[in-house]
DNA sequence: CCGGGAGAACGACAGATGTAATACTACAAG
DNA sequence: CTTGTAGTATTACATCTGTCGTTCTCCCGG
């Protein structure tokens, strides 16, 4: 519980995609990133690079050569970053109450009584792994 | 449910820091806002002006003359923002499913059993109202 | 040994944001 | 009418992000 300084990393949605691709594969070449936005967004090469080097110079993923290619491979993890970004948007919204997160979510128009259901059940899931 | 284009209405800290000034007062003068924000923050009173006006160019708030000062008012309710910001959050990170986020904001660690029971709480009520 | 091509490196540019100095305007006091 | 001043308008600049075009380099096939 030692507070260390709050410095979320927060991540835009293009740069999570690049993230997502490298969380999945574990490792991959500027190229192999590329192709795998190519569906949905047509991005360059060259954005793909750049933003990959982007991210390394925030030394969130790193990348060493493989001949002339260059190997990208992430450096924080993806559950690092979701506790991350939701923390931060817990902060900034709610400040800091995740249960004032929660109950917005349980009267936010999005939820399903399915939903609902299911999340009852990770609850008690979770109340019963407390005590257990 | 007519589902319109998703364009999310994501406001960073300070522009929250402004709206919620703006909310929490129902209008206020740039003085006003200013003021509100000093402690904590020093900003000056051209940069919240600054910030005001983009806002406006946005269409999240406007303005009315009085006098010769800008009275600021929201365009946007602070529920409809959470909701947006929310939604943004949870389709970047968990496709849309909100039991994703329930799951990530349960197992996580910022959790209390406090806030677990809390939540519990709030489940059943929610199950409740909703085959009320 | 040479030219072509696959990548990486570099530089660019626009729009958003944080931050403010400076310029302008119009009213209130004298 | 003059001027101080409160308050807005304008301009500016650095950084981050999205998005490339261009250039540089180095290896492979002839």
């Amino acid at each position: 519980m030692t507070a260390e300084q709050h410095t979320y990393q927060d991540l835009t949605e293009l740069q999570l995609a690049l993230m997502e691709v490298l969380w999945e594969k574990g490792e991959a070449t500027v190229a192999e990133v590329h192709e795998a936005l190519l569906e949905g967004r047509g991005l360059a090469m060259t954005t793909v690079a750049t933003l990959l080097s982007r991210l390394e110079k925030r030394g969130i993923v790193v990348h060493r050569s493989e001949g002339r290619q260059y190997v990208y491979e992430p450096l924080v993890s993806r559950d690092v970053v979701c506790d991350s970004m939701v923390s931060a948007l817990t902060d900034r919204l709610f400040s800091g109450d995740v249960t004032a997160l929660m109950s917005h979510l349980l009267t936010a128009s999005a939820i399903s009584p399915g939903d609902l259901a299911r999340v009852r059940r990770m609850i008690e899931q979770s109340t019963e792994t407390r005590h257990g």
